[in-house]
DNA sequence: TTGAAAGCGCTAACAG
DNA sequence: CTGTTAGCGCTTTCAA
């Protein structure tokens, strides 16, 4: 390689990391060699010298199968994919189910291998957040996590969130409405049921009716909502999927939405929403979004941006970015 | 490391990697300073020598949206993770979308920097697997891919499993069965379409309607059909997705199923068949099962078994595998 | 059975 | 501005 290119090594190194301070003659002679070799610079020799890796570690854990039939997280993969590979940063996804895969992921993340890690863990009880932190691995969750702590996280503005809706619903003139939590055991379901209640502090109890992000637990919920208030006539669900079972339980009771009830979701999960019958009003959150910024603050820069992206500028090393939400109005409510 | 042991590096070497031949006193002595230094292994620096890298990609194609509301893929990769966890081996994730991402994946695949790919690529005309296979990587597809050539695969048994739907319909006495496709540019549509025709190879042709694998083809679909033969009597969709959509615009005709109209789907996706109305009776395929036989096939050698798992033992070395389906009874036919 | 020594392919000081 | 030199942490001959 530098042979062909007529220069030393290091020469090379230089133009390949696009470093300055190369005459032009010889980058150019050493970007031919490049070319006409298909020379491609060995990773492992660079991190074994460099002692980076340019490489982050996505951490999912989730011992149910649920989260696989919600479309967030490939979302979200999706975004973090976008921001690493615009900066040439590997991804490698650590699955996990259960307290040996904890300890596992704990060292091989504290064994150095990565040079971050973005970390979904969505209950509240769950410990691998806690050993990732002891890893000593810069992280950054996605989602708040938990605890009291001081970790960096991105999340969307859950509570304000909760609040539009329940606004607009109030807006409707509705005055009995009601709200299909998530499970509580999730910061997102706890937030967004707190932003219900900051608009609706006296609302009967009986109005809440825990869910669990799933449309067999929006229609569970749904019924027993039914049950005690026969008379509600608006109900903010926690996620769209939730919606879309309450949405069919509204039916089967032979109850009109939005006429008799209206009904409002979270996520804008598109093809739930567009598809609900009829099409959900909802609150928008930016999830491929959230991902890439999850990924920028982890490695300390700017989103990459691939046109003008709302979103939100500074990611710098920020301790926690959380991305406003936006009410979307279809039929529904 | 070596010093606190005392013993050479090389003996650690040894140790560590489990090879024969040291004196069980001296691998006590390793395995404790080991424990002691909470000593990991630089990848890095093993993989500069062994010219291995313990690592595979995972390669997803996927220009649309579309493939992360089907959980489809959430399972096999959980099955992937799982075999690769069991043998010590990091999980790659290469998303793509567009074609400068074709190229991309290709330079970085052929670069050498993985021990192999499990590519997912839906398309019949999509470049993608072509310019992986001329990347000269080890890969495994997963579904069967679209050319005559002989790359490795793994698939579910899709004309079979159509077959066994059809001619449960058939067998329920119903005399107009239709088949509402999944796109036509994938070989697991194409294959779920012959083995409708095998077992009906008479059938109206304006008994066949071209969905997409989303609820909403489904509807659209159920809709033409229900215009072009307002007598059908069974409907065997190309996946439970599909069948749902169906559902929703059979309930609206104002027919009920199974009795009007029975209904079978394909993937028994739990999330969607067991909450369909009524749940729905469907072709179930081991999506995590293949996931795990991918992976073991790529690295040459069995299913790391976790109990006695019936799927197929034999991945040695095989060009491809196609799992067995099974008819699931439930309440749509 | 064990240790000494060489070197994987690269980058980072340091000279020149 | 460029080349020379010295390792990064590991495995692998080769001797002992």
């Amino acid at each position: 390689m530098a042979a062909r290119a007529g220069v030393s090594r290091a020469t090379v190194s230089r133009v390949v990391n696009g470093e300055a301070g190369v005459r032009e003659v010889l980058a150019v002679k050493v970007r031919r060699a490049v070319k006409e070799l298909g020379y491609v610079p060995n990773r492992a020799a660079r991190s074994l010298v460099t002692r980076r890796h340019d490489a982050v570690a996505v951490v999912i854990a989730e011992p149910e199968t649920r989260v696989f039939a919600d479309p967030f997280f490939a979302l979200q993969l999706r975004g973090i994919s976008k921001e690493l590979t615009a900066r040439d940063v590997q991804l490698l996804l650590l699955l996990t189910e259960g307290r040996d895969d904890h300890e596992r992921v704990g060292r091989y993340l504290a064994g150095g291998h990565v040079d971050g890690a973005l970390v979904f863990s969505l209950h509240l009880d769950d410990p691998l957040p806690g050993i990732i932190h002891g890893a000593g691995v810069p992280t950054v969750f996605g989602g708040r996590p938990g605890w009291a702590g001081s970790a960096r996280y991105v999340d969307c503005d859950n509570r304000g969130g909760a609040r539009q809706a329940v606004r607009h619903l109030v807006g409707l003139g509705r005055t009995r409405v009601a709200h299909i939590t998530g499970p509580l055991d999730q910061t997102s379901a706890v937030d967004r049921l707190d932003g219900y209640r900051d608009v609706l502090p006296a609302a009967d109890p009986d109005l809440v009716v825990e869910g669990d992000f799933t449309p067999a637990g929006g229609e569970r919920a749904m019924r027993l909502l039914l049950d005690r208030r026969p008379d509600v006539d608006a109900v903010f669900a926690a996620n769209d999927l939730t919606a879309s079972g309450a949405l069919r339980v509204l039916r089967e009771s032979g109850r009109r939405v939005p006429r008799d009830v209206a009904v409002v979701g979270f996520d804008d999960m598109l093809p739930v929403a567009e598809q609900a019958d009829p099409p959900l009003t909802t609150v928008r959150q930016d999830i491929e979004g959230m991902g890439r910024l999850m990924a920028a603050m982890l490695l300390r820069g700017d989103v990459h941006e691939e046109g003008a992206d709302g979103a939100d500028a500074d990611a710098e090393g920020g301790a926690c970015v959380v991305l406003p939400t936006e009410l979307v109005r279809r039929e529904s409510a």
